[in-house]
DNA sequence: CGTGGTCAAGCGGTA
DNA sequence: TACCGCTTGACCACG
């Protein structure tokens, strides 16, 4: 058999098999009470913590693809509360770090929905800035060579042209070095993969297909089209399947399988490693079970837990 | 043990 | 107008 391309399939934030979780919150009105940073500090110190042992598992399971939380840093891009959250956990992310290294495990963020870069808000395009800064700051510190930040195109405030228009004049103002690390995704509603293609264009970054966004907000595009904006790098998918057809944008707890493969059947011609992040509610447990069905249905040859060749 | 409300923040879309 | 879902959950109060 011939082998065109290596996937791995990776998750987000949590892992089901462990009882811990990276993203425990410190709240901005629990902040309030008494200023008091201890409770910060320890709350900081248990998620990395947690985040440790979630990398443990996922090198002890061969997941070689994985999302951190964006909540690792609780009220890390809040205005009025100053803390430094890099130099003084310094040893926790070079130990980290150096796990993630040794691994060659690859890592990525995704800034959640308040990171509007296109807002026609300054004070939102401000905190998104900050928000994309402080993802930088904790992959510098782990240390990662191949950093990356997918991000949305966000608003379609006077309209997709406009919307447009506003994203690549707000990202050609960012600092090189967020610049270099941003990598665009197709949305549901509006921002569809055509138009995700054509920015990436003409900003020159590489762009995530969502493939359960393309089912909610379908055009036309090639799949070359997207495996070029990534040249020698390994391009990343986002996969997740719809809840039901009523609620069809929100996400199921597990993969459709049967959809997954004949997606993995759809892109096997362009010969290209790829990583495929699952974007369910039941996260490794979905990645597990999707794998024992594509081994039950496929000849696909598995050279690892999480990691196939087509 | 299950669930409803809450949390700092932006959007678009639906009932 | 109010709420939902995305980004992606935790945790507390309560029954």
């Amino acid at each position: 058999m011939v082998i065109y391309m290596r996937i791995r399939l990776g998750y987000v934030a949590i892992s089901k098999a462990l009882d811990i979780t990276s993203s425990s919150p410190f709240t901005y009105s629990e902040y309030l009470k008494d200023k008091n940073l201890n409770k910060l500090d320890k709350i900081i110190v248990s998620n990395l913590e947690a985040l440790e042992k979630i990398i443990d598992y996922n090198i002890k399971n061969n997941i070689h693809f994985y999302r951190i939380s964006s909540k690792i840093i609780p009220l890390a891009t809040k205005d009025d509360v100053e803390f430094d959250y890099i130099l003084k956990y310094k040893l926790y992310y070079d130990r980290i770090g150096e796990k993630i290294k040794k691994s060659k495990m690859r890592i990525d963020f995704h800034p959640d929905q308040f990171c509007v870069l296109n807002s026609t808000k300054k004070e939102v395009v401000e905190n998104s800035i900050k928000i994309l800064e402080y993802h930088y700051k904790i992959l510098n510190a782990l240390g990662i060579d191949k950093k990356i930040l997918v991000i949305h195109v966000g608003s379609n405030v006077f309209g997709k042209e406009k919307s447009i228009k506003r994203f690549i004049n707000n990202f050609r103002k960012l600092p090189k070095y967020i610049r270099d690390i941003i990598a665009i995704e197709n949305d549901d509603k509006v921002f569809n993969v055509s138009d995700v293609i054509r920015i990436s264009k003409e900003i020159n970054v590489p762009v995530v297909l969502d493939y359960h966004h393309h089912k909610c907000n379908e055009s036309f595009f090639d799949f070359a089209d997207i495996f070029d904006t990534w040249k020698e790098d390994v391009p990343k998918i986002h996969f997740s399947s719809p809840r039901n057809k009523k609620d069809f944008r929100s996400h199921s707890d597990y993969i459709d399988s049967s959809d997954f493969i004949k997606f993995i059947g759809d892109i096997k011609k362009f010969e290209r490693d790829i990583d495929i992040m699952l974007e369910c509610k039941c996260k490794d447990d979905s990645l597990f079970r999707l794998v024992r069905q594509i081994k039950y249905k496929t000849d696909y040859n598995f050279i690892d837990d999480t990691t196939f060749l087509v």
